[in-house]
DNA sequence: AAAATAGTGTCTGTGAGACAGTATCGC
DNA sequence: GCGATACTGTCTCACAGACACTATTTT
């Protein structure tokens, strides 16, 4: 039986945070190897005496890079072929994550908006496009878009970031009804936000993980 | 830099026909290597030198071993870990394939219902699942199903395929209006299915590919 | 004619958008 | 008071389920 080269296995982050009223993508230039000083996704080899699977793999990266522990990480896909890596045939599973409002650490960590992103080394320009895809596809039938904010927020942020990832308008008190009818938030009694003329009431969200919706938003 | 051992990368398929009224599971004895004897999805390794990517070892896999060419075939996702493989840290890019009608060719390829499946390999029981959990869920909002259907197929197969696929009952006639209305299908003029009392008109695909709805089927 | 399945027409409830109207703050 | 944003109430239209009804075949 003909034998063939193991592919070079690597797992890169789709790093995603909500800041001036956009997404921003976290990169990093690039210190050795491949396309050498460009900038390219976070991501690594996997370290098989620490990492359980190649979610762990991601989450370690996004610490290593960001310092930050709390995260909504999903599988994006694998994305592989001959050629996207100089060095031979490889696959990189990738993952997205949403960081929820602003991190803090200071790092190499570099933010680029991402309807004006620069060419990124590899294939991941495809890569951020299927992620931002995915995601969109996801906010339609999901909470997905509230883990781009603060754990509390005003039903008006709520919704804008909504509007933001499916980039369509939404009506406002048929986002309420519909966002009360779901149960999805809570209240948080007796606190309001003082960003507007008129205070906000907070909201969580009542269960802290992604949760399907059986309509649209 | 510490450097690690390269995992383990391969390929897997969640092969499935529609037979008897529900979904069967194309599954393969292990000739050798661990688990040897039981029953596993098939798979196998990436061919560097043949396949373009990870979908095409995929497609070559099912042609192996079905003799298949034109197939649905979509990335379910990457299974990893350190314990999945006796034979160390691993990973797995696994397909779901949809099989139009029934298949001719008489392999070595063996059918189990995928409600009554035996203990299959590796982790490959939580896989299938994975993959019956995406089917679900991407059949609400897509013509998936109709991939498990022969070319050509009438109103009512195409009902039942979605009230297999998602395990509830569909309105009749609330059923033809969507899918009249998406403009999904078109009737083939002058052909009847005869196998039921009063013939039906035969339909196929608009467009023979995937095709996500705007509303819940 | 009876049985069986295909296919149509219509009623009704529900949910969504539209939008007017009210509430509560800073100035 | 005025501007601004938060929040509520209500009208109307469209779609989905329910189901009765008609159509076309075989036996």
């Amino acid at each position: 039986m003909k034998t063939y080269p193991a592919p070079i296995l690597t797992i890169d982050v789709v790093l995603l945070e909500l800041r001036q009223g956009t997404l921003w993508l976290g990169v990093l230039p690039r210190e050795d190897g491949p396309f050498s000083g460009e900038y390219a996704l976070p991501g690594g080899f996997v370290h098989t005496d620490e990492d359980a699977d190649t979610k762990a793999t991601a989450l370690r990266v996004i610490r290593e890079k960001t310092e930050i522990v709390d995260v909504f990480c999903e599988q994006l896909g694998t994305f592989s072929g001959a050629n996207r890596d100089p060095r031979g045939w490889s696959a990189t599973v990738v993952y997205y994550a949403l960081i929820r409002g602003k991190h803090t650490a200071e790092t190499a960590l570099t933010w680029m908006p991402i309807d004006a992103l620069k060419t990124l080394a590899f294939d991941h320009n495809a890569i951020v496009q299927a992620a931002m895809e995915r995601i969109r596809a996801k906010g339609n039938w999901s909470n997905l878009p509230a883990f781009l904010l603060p754990a509390t927020f005003t039903f008006s942020e709520l919704r804008q970031t909504y509007e933001l990832v499916l980039k369509i308008n939404l009506n406002d008190s048929a986002f309420r009804r519909k966002i009360e009818e779901m149960g999805l938030i809570e209240p948080i009694v007796g606190q309001k936000s003082k960003l507007t003329a008129r205070p906000a009431q907070l909201f969580k969200l009542k269960r802290d993980a992604i949760l399907s919706f059986d309509r649209r938003i």
